[in-house]
Parts: structure tokens; C-alpha cells; sequence
DNA sequence: CCAAAAGTGTTAAAGTTACACCCATGG
DNA sequence: CCATGGGTGTAACTTTAACACTTTTGG
């Protein structure tokens, strides 16, 4: 009779954390090189060990804050990754978290820290790859019935920078009349009475999302 | 200064499965009596430890077998529950999985072992009545955009037979020719050219679905 | 012939798509 | 006055929603 194999006693859960942000209309991820022997080279996602007194939200907010300075705008579990030699030295499981960033100028990331245009990243340590590809699928999905673009943008925007914000992650184009048809119509956004200044054409009228939170509509047919 | 707390070098990593079925056309789910001195008396969805060689999906169907005789025919990864006394035993972080099942008569379960319909099911153990609410969302927005549902019925079967699952799962009514002339438009199924039998009524068609995976249609709006 | 469920079409309303010009501002 | 991006309406088409009767079978 063959022995049952044994329970995992010694599981490392770790958090590993995709932070979008927008930088010149373009999706930009947060990476670091990472700092193990293997996967020499190549850069990975932030990512850590959970504390014994901490969730994994917790955990994720936590270890941006200490290994890349960062305070993110909205954090939402992603998916757990635990096939067996995803890390090559010990048995890791990893609970992916997205993370969504509005100001990155702002921040004074640690030296090696860097936002990478999604377009330009090649192939990253671990599993990490995938996990941007997920989070990918995941924050395009979401635009199309939520109001998880908020993060990305600041409190007052223009319905201009709103659109360009979703033909860029969605890598499409899209009418501008349709879409301020669309985003009006369903009272997504409302208008902040401002308009811009210091632009060398008409200024355009600037929105605000409207507060409450607003997850069930569908804006792409 | 203050010392940093011990990054989480035991964390038990569990997982927990919600395995739904129908059963005379009414969602159930697959619930055991918990073996634990805590929460006497209550029900749990069925979990356990996973081990060292297996990843998480692996244990999930694992212990399925082990714990309650099912063999799903669909898995997925719902979600990684890690409050931190969610187990108040011991630190255990669980990845909760969805699992469908086509056959439920078919299985002789474990004594103790049951399906219970869910809109019957009270207070479960642990945070399992959270997971089961997280479960039946997934399955009904799945329900929306792809073919999730040949998993809860047999190979063939009949429009009404598909319809009365959107509808019991969902709690909506749905017109039968609309419904009819989506689901055909949209070519999810095909008529096999068998009919129903030992029906005292005039048989149905019987329909499979088509064979490649189909996840990004949209039929409700 | 009766009971039971299968099967089928049309119309009005709503929503979506495609498309082009004038407006306001700063320099 | 020019360059730049802001802002707006309509018509064709597609999709959805509402609605009731005839058909086929077994008993």
C-alpha cells in the first residue's frame, strides 16, 4: 500500500501585486528587478512574504508601501498561483493582487523601481508573465461594467482624457460622439461646473465620476 | 523602534470547494457535517490541506474524491480567503474553488455527506457561507457569457430543459421564444436529431453544445 | 379526445452605429 | 487669423421585448 503523500505544513503565501498606472495615456506596470539567484536579469512584479497578522489585501498594501514606495488608488484580489515549482527554490503560493494607480509622477520609487509601458514588457521572473497577462484580461473586462477608471484618472478629467483612457487600454477606437452619449446616458460621470485653463484651444468641461459606486451597466454592447 | 512583525513561515494552505448541482431542476450544493470542536453543528463546503506535490486545483479535486466520492466535471479557481481568524484553530489561508457537477444521483456520498439546495442553506462553518454567496454570483454572471451550463446538464438535452436552468439559477422567468431564438442565433447548441422519449407529451429535440469553448457572447443585455 | 408540453412569428420600442461640421480659445 | 482640440444631432440599422396559438404525443 503506497503512503499517502503529506500536507503542506510549510507553505510560504506570498502576495505579488500588478500596479497599472497611466503615464502620457499609456498603461505603464509596476516592476522591480528581482533579487533572488535565479531568473538572473530579468525584472518581476512586487511581491513578499505575508506577515502572521495580516490579510492578503493587507499584505499586498503593505509590501508596495515598504519595497516600492507606493500607496495604491484601488487594490482587488487577482488570482492565486500555486503550480509547483512556479518558484524554483521553494514551494510559493502566491495570492496576485491588481492594483490601480492615479498620480505615479508623484512617487520617488526606490533605485531599480520602474513603470514599464505594458507594450514593452518582455519576459519577467517567476510566473509573473501570466499574472500580468490576467490582470490585463481582468482590467479590460472591468472597464466595461464598472467605474474602475476612476483609479487611473484624477478627480476632475476631461471626457476626452476618459476616452482616450479606454481606447488605450482596450486598444481600440471608439466615436467620440457615441461614447459621450454613452458615459452621459448613464449618468457615469457628472460635470464639475470647472473647465480647463491653460490650453491653447477651447477648454473643455471637466467631470467627476459620481460617487456611488456603479458596477452593472455595459458599455460595449 | 519597533520590530517588525515575523513574515508567515507555517501558514496552512487549504482549499475549499463549492460543488453546485441540479437536482429536479433546483440548484443544490455539496455539504459535509465539519469535523472540528468549533462550530458544532454546522455544515462546511468540503475542503482540506493541500499537499506538497499538488497545486491547488489538484488538492481541490483530491480531496473531493477522498472527502465526499465526487468527481466534478468542472473546476475553477474562485477565490483566496485569508481573514485572519477566519479558522480559529489555526492561521489558514484557503483558496475556494467552484466546481460543477452533471450527475449528482449517480454518487453515493459519505454518510453524513449531502446536497442541500441552496436557497436552504443556513449559516456553514468557518466563512463558508461567504464563499457560497461569492460561488453562486460567479455562476450566474457566468451564466451570461458563456456555456458554463452544459456542465450541470446531461450531453443531450432539451431547450426547455436549458431555459429552466437559466431560470431556476438566475430566479428570472425568460420568454420561451425569445430565449429559443438567442441561444440558436447565437449557435451555442446544435440539434442532434435525436428527440425525447417515454414522454407523454409531444417529444422535444434534443440539442448538445457545440464543441469549441464559446465565452464571450452576451445573452441577457 | 384530453392533457401536457413543444414549437413557432410579428410588431413596436430601444439601442447602436456611422458620420461631418461649427465653436472657443491662446498665441 | 490660424491651429488645436471641444462639442454637438440625425438617420439607418440592429437588437430586444412583448405577446398567443397550433402541434404532437401518450394514455
Amino acid at each position: 500500500m503506497k503512503r499517502a503523500p503529506l500536507p503542506l505544513r510549510f507553505a510560504v503565501v506570498a502576495v505579488d501585486v500588478v500596479v497599472f498606472t497611466l503615464i502620457d495615456d499609456v498603461l505603464h506596470v509596476l516592476l522591480q528587478p528581482h533579487n533572488s539567484e535565479y531568473y538572473k536579469g530579468k525584472l518581476a512584479l512586487v511581491g513578499g512574504i505575508i506577515y502572521e497578522s495580516e490579510s492578503t489585501d493587507e499584505a499586498a498594501q503593505r509590501i508596495l508601501a515598504q519595497k516600492s514606495h507606493v500607496s495604491p488608488d484601488y487594490i482587488e484580489q487577482l488570482q492565486t498561483f500555486s503550480a509547483i515549482n512556479r518558484d524554483k527554490r521553494n514551494r510559493v503560493v502566491s495570492v496576485a493582487h491588481l492594483a490601480l494607480l492615479r498620480n505615479p509622477l508623484d512617487i520617488v520609487v526606490p533605485a531599480g523601481t520602474l513603470f514599464v509601458p505594458v507594450t514593452a514588457v518582455s519576459s519577467l521572473a517567476y510566473d509573473h508573465t501570466e499574472m500580468l497577462q490576467v490582470a490585463i484580461g481582468r482590467l479590460q473586462a472591468k472597464l466595461g461594467y464598472t467605474t474602475i477608471a476612476k483609479y487611473l484618472l484624477p478627480a476632475q478629467f476631461t471626457l476626452t482624457q476618459l476616452q482616450t483612457l479606454y481606447e488605450s487600454i482596450l486598444a481600440t477606437t471608439i466615436d467620440k460622439r457615441n461614447f459621450r452619449k454613452k458615459i452621459l446616458a448613464l449618468r457615469l460621470v457628472e460635470e464639475t461646473g470647472e473647465r480647463q485653463s491653460g490650453v491653447q484651444n477651447r477648454p473643455a468641461s471637466l467631470y467627476r465620476f459620481v460617487h456611488q459606486q456603479q458596477n452593472d451597466f455595459s458599455l460595449f454592447v
